[in-house]
DNA sequence: CTGGAGCTTACCATCATGGCAAGGTCAAGC
DNA sequence: GCTTGACCTTGCCATGATGGTAAGCTCCAG
């Protein structure tokens, strides 16, 4: 459109289709549809036959929603984020807070795993794992 | 039905219906009827006008169950379990290598869930966490 | 112009679990 | 006997994050 709509601008500038921006945030084209779906992303430009275009900020928004993914944080959890990244003024005791929740969350489900892992470990231990039936993790299930 | 047909009999001849056996094993009544539905469970008896009736053999599976459950296996994996139990001449080296690979999985996910943990850790502890809009946690969001 | 890659929407599946609704059953108390 | 409330039945829908598939449109390179 404008003088200098030429493929060899800035990278920066580009305009991508999902594909892309799928390949560079490393969220799947599937799950970008999904995030704009649930309202996590703004609905993209498109082009005239409806292909989705995704522009740097979406490509960053992306990323963001990649790097909370990734910590765990659930979409619900993503959206709060999101909120707190793009208003300039919240106290960063806000976000402080939720992520220490997040975090503590995070500490009880290693707690509740790392319990069950224990008791298999020792019941795997305890048991000779030959040819005979024996076996004390089932005792041990059967109660 | 026969002489003995009452109901001070010894607790273990006991039938129960689904909302008794739910208390007893720690199952909901919900997810017994679902059990049942994936051939997890027999069907039970019934009475002349439908309710599902247990017996101290069901409600020892549905504890078997409860137990597998709360060490974290899935309803496929509890059904191999089941039936290895119920083989009296199952190796208990199967036993094993199937319990084995849960931990493994267990340890995984262990591992995932701690290093998001620290990751998240160190964000919140480099957050001053006041009135004031700067956040290292956002900052690192965002990349 | 054609073929293939990429895009669109819409629907279905997972897994373990809960909720709700509409209706049948049972036991206790009046 | 009748009412009431607790309990049972089935069936359907929802969750959350993700993948699959299908039918059809678009775009670009050869």
């Amino acid at each position: 459109m404008s003088a200098d709509a030429t493929n060899t601008r800035p990278i920066g500038a580009r305009l991508m289709n999902i594909g892309e921006a799928a390949q560079a945030s490393g969220i799947s084209a599937k799950m970008i549809r999904h995030y704009e779906q649930i309202g996590l992303m703004p609905k993209p430009a498109r082009t005239f036959s409806g292909y989705r275009l995704y522009n740097q900020s979406d490509l960053h928004l992306l990323r963001f929603i990649r790097q909370a993914r990734d910590l765990g944080f659930s979409t619900v959890q993503i959206g709060k984020l999101l909120e707190l990244w793009h208003n300039q003024q919240r106290p960063s005791s806000e976000v402080k807070a939720m992520v220490s929740a997040h975090v503590r969350m995070l500490k009880q489900k290693v707690a509740e795993l790392e319990a069950m892992q224990a008791e298999l470990q020792r019941l795997v231990d305890g048991c000779q794992g030959d040819q005979r039936p024996d076996c004390p993790i089932l005792d041990r299930l059967a109660n």
